[in-house]
DNA sequence: TCCATTTTGATAATGATTATCATTATCATT
DNA sequence: AATGATAATGATAATCATTATCAAAATGGA
């Protein structure tokens, strides 16, 4: 975690932009948690550590994670973009759960080659994607 | 185009709602575009024909027509619902120019398979999905 | 035609995100 | 440590797509 705390401060000072507490806290809060986070969240558990952070800050801050590439922008289409640990940690998608908003990762190596074989037959150049399978899991299901 | 108006008026039968001009130019205008089309955009044409619709109408039908399975909605990410035909049209995936905002849409059917795999593999039970790959299409990259 | 029910459109409300801007904090240089 | 140029902050207004409200109008079965 160090290390990432080292890649953000770099980042900055590349940018010349400059260290603050409010920046420590919530990428603090944002590496602290594994689930998805809406900036909402964040700013919520950020708050308990620095009371009178402000809601444009984290909203600035997580633009800057994934700028630097720290975090990843998920939408799954519920009007809220959620962020996730993007350093290290390998793409995957997502199954969402429409009953209770659970998700589970998922990744397939084919599944990836396929959508760049599309890609070039339309020569196009993908720099990205997302795949949302929605549906019912295990759990809701037997509930 | 008679067929759909059909289905979308024995919808509203069974549903013990009613046949209005405003639906009906709405979904003329739906039906004659094959574009992937905002509220908005949808207003803008439905206007035309009938100058007095208002916008809360164009959601409310655009809504009617989700709901019996003539249209579907597309999220690309950039805060906006779009609507395009799903009745007798196969499921497909996008690729989304992030230059021009241009989409081509693809469909393969391994891919398909192998989210399925995915999900069972999860015991998840999948109702739909959405893959959208970004990227720069062909005519963005040469200029 | 009558009338219960639904629909409509103007507009207010909502909710997530972004913009504004006066005040405060950072940090390289004295 | 003090200075000062620059960037950051937070309160709040603005934005923008969509939804809710509600009085007036339209629909359609009896
Ligand atoms: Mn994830
Ligand atoms: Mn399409
Ligand atoms: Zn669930
Ligand atoms: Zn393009």
């Amino acid at each position: 975690m160090e290390y990432y705390r080292a890649v953000f401060n770099e980042f900055l000072r590349a940018r010349k932009l400059k260290c603050t507490g409010q920046r420590d806290s919530i990428l603090d809060v944002f590496l602290k948690t594994e689930r998805h986070l809406t900036a909402d969240e964040i700013y919520g558990l950020a708050k308990k550590r620095n009371p009178k952070i402000g809601y444009a800050t984290v909203y600035r801050t997580l633009n800057l994670l994934y700028e630097v590439g720290l975090a990843r922008e998920v939408n799954w289409g519920d009007g809220k973009i959620r962020y996730e640990h993007k350093y290290r940690h390998r793409h995957h998608d997502h199954l969402i759960c429409t009953k209770c908003g659970k998700s589970i990762e998922v990744f397939d190596k084919q599944l990836e080659k396929i959508q760049a074989k599309l890609s070039r037959e339309k020569e196009f150049i993908p720099t990205h994607h997302q795949l949302n399978i929605y549906g019912v899991c295990d759990k809701c299901r037997k509930r």
